[in-house]
DNA sequence: ATGGTGGATGCTCCA
């Protein structure tokens, strides 16, 4: 089963970009983040008419929505909210006996002080309230996790570790919380199963650098993990790096993980 | 130290 996590930037701007993914990768199930469209709205024959028989959506009008494209059946589809605010950031659905959690962690404004940074507070509030979720599943489920997590982990998940302590996505206090979330549920990282910890990974480049790929000071914020049980089913991760200079392009990139039937 | 771009929206917010 192949498995694609992509932060689209408006679903109905990247529909050409999914189109031209679904040709040339093929996912069986797509969890896509900031779709940026009410449900009613949302453009559910393009999708259907790619293959994806099944859909769902959990969005809102102008910001973040989540939703679930999959050719085979989803069950037991449902959202989780979050510090209190429908904002449309987690949807849950079965796909063959595998839990899919799609996630859209807050971004987190600019200033690292949650002091001062409601955006900063916010965000840290909602990965210890997932972490805590976390805590209280059972860990033997198959279960993926996916989306974009806006937390850069590792050195090598940033263009520069040192300069990048002080910059939201790579501070200390968020890559400690997300160490924390990966542990409640013995989560794995995916994709660094197959592409090593040492070599520099990057999901994300700032749309504001004049030549991305020049400057190339990206961060690596889209994760794929998975429970212990489908460890030993994993058999390929790729970061799709080239959609970045497709036109109109996204800021993030599509992750790809293959899992092997068991 | 600063501003840079893109998306949805509606004269500004968010990333």
């Amino acid at each position: 089963m192949r498995l694609v996590t992509w932060n689209v930037n408006s679903i109905r701007l990247r529909l050409d970009g999914l189109r031209r993914i679904n040709e040339e990768w093929r996912p069986d199930l797509v969890c896509l983040q900031e779709t940026k469209v009410a449900d009613p709205l949302f453009p559910r024959e393009a999708l259907a008419e790619m293959g994806f028989a099944h859909l769902a959506v959990l969005g809102q009008k102008g910001y973040n929505g989540v939703a679930i494209a999959s050719r085979l059946p989803l069950d037991d589809v449902h959202s989780r909210s979050w510090c209190g605010r429908d904002d449309c950031r987690h949807l849950i659905a079965t796909v063959g006996g595998i839990d899919v959690h799609c996630l859209y962690v807050p971004a987190g404004g600019d200033l690292p002080d949650p002091e001062v940074n409601d955006k900063f507070a916010h965000k840290l509030a909602f990965l210890e309230e997932v972490t805590a979720w976390f805590a209280t599943v059972d860990p033997a489920r198959p279960m993926v996790l996916m989306g974009d997590l806006n937390v850069a982990p590792l050195e090598t998940d940033v263009w520069s570790h040192k300069q990048m302590l002080k910059v939201v996505s790579h501070t200390p206090v968020e890559t400690g919380r997300l160490a924390a979330l990966q542990a409640s549920a013995g989560w794995i990282d995916a994709v660094r199963q197959f592409i090593p910890p040492e070599e520099r990974l990057y999901t994300w480049w700032s749309y504001r650098a004049a030549d991305w790929q020049a400057s190339n000071r990206g961060r690596r914020l889209d994760h794929v993990w998975v429970s212990r049980p489908l460890a030993p089913r994993l058999a390929s991760a790729q970061v799709v790096r080239q959609t970045r200079g497709w036109q109109p392009p996204s800021d993030h990139v599509p992750v790809i993980v293959d899992i092997r039937p068991i």
